[in-house]
DNA sequence: GAATTTAGTTTGTGTTACAAACAATATAGT
DNA sequence: ACTATATTGTTTGTAACACAAACTAAATTC
């Protein structure tokens, strides 16, 4: 055991090990949240990206970054679960679009606010300023970076 | 289209927003990477846990957060492509340590280049004295965290 | 109106994850 | 030492997740 361990004070990490590590960590915690609701990592981002549109299955495959015979069993058990359904598109009778049911509605809601507040509580250590700088340098970095559109969805809260 | 996406422009993000888009940003580029070697996001993990440690089979579950019994498909997995192996514990007959091969070790590190990479072309947008920020925020995040203990391990870079 | 493209599902394969049951070894209690 | 208990790791069974290739039905192109 060193000093690090004892004083909890670990070296600084490198820009690319900080970003690598606290990615883990917000997923670990948007992962927990979603196991006590019996959410996947994938379901939550389902549901967060249907909070506000209706895509088609295929738009939902660009979505996600998935292969669209992935979509089908994802949209299937959520729909199993009556989180979403598929509604008839009325331009082309081939395909569908996916909507969120009130329930999945209440249910992301209730998972948005669980999400705020944890992710909150893992950023405890930080006072407001480097709070508000934090969030600055995350918006920018979506903001600026040649790999944003990989994400083309809004985050699961509010 | 509205003046943000006109601009590249987005609204401030929350704090909470900010945090979980990144994650998931980093996580994709960490996926595709991994994908371009062959690698899941965990089996990249698990190269980078094995880095600098030779745990037991336990040990590896903690750190990873999974159970045990999925400890052993995932080592199995590995050690069939001749990244990992298993070495007899010295202490206890039942136990195993996990060790990464040469094999393994120069994969690892050339997904960590890669790592390396393109997370600095992630962050291309922010200028040097931004990016320390951002790291030295994410530290503090990741040492102050009352989930840190979630994460036991450390980044996959050098 | 025939040929091609597109949207979505189906089928088959493999990875990932868990829980419960199990075998083998270690440890504790007496 | 001997028995009871605990621990380590695997096995078995189940399910979600992800992809690719083959397929159906509808739309588009020529």
């Amino acid at each position: 055991m060193n000093n690090d361990a004892l004083f909890n004070n670990q070296n600084e990490l490198s820009i690319v090990d900080g970003l690598v590590q606290l990615s883990y960590l917000v997923q670990t915690v948007l992962g927990r949240i979603g196991a006590g609701h019996d959410l996947s990592l994938i379901q939550i981002r389902l549901l967060g990206i249907l909070r506000d549109r209706e895509p088609s299955m295929l738009q939902l495959a660009q979505h996600l970054g998935l292969d669209k015979s992935s979509i089908t069993g994802l949209v299937d058990r959520a729909e199993r679960r009556g989180l979403v359904e598929r509604t008839i598109s009325p331009n082309d009778r081939r395909g569908f679009n996916v909507r969120v049911t009130p329930a999945g509605r209440q249910l992301i809601h209730g998972v948005g606010n669980e999400i705020e507040r944890q992710i909150n509580a893992v950023i405890e250590g930080l006072i407001d300023t480097e709070r508000a700088h934090l969030a600055a340098l995350a918006t920018k970095v979506l903001d600026t970076s040649a790999w944003s559109p990989l994400l083309s969805q809004r985050a699961e809260t509010k």
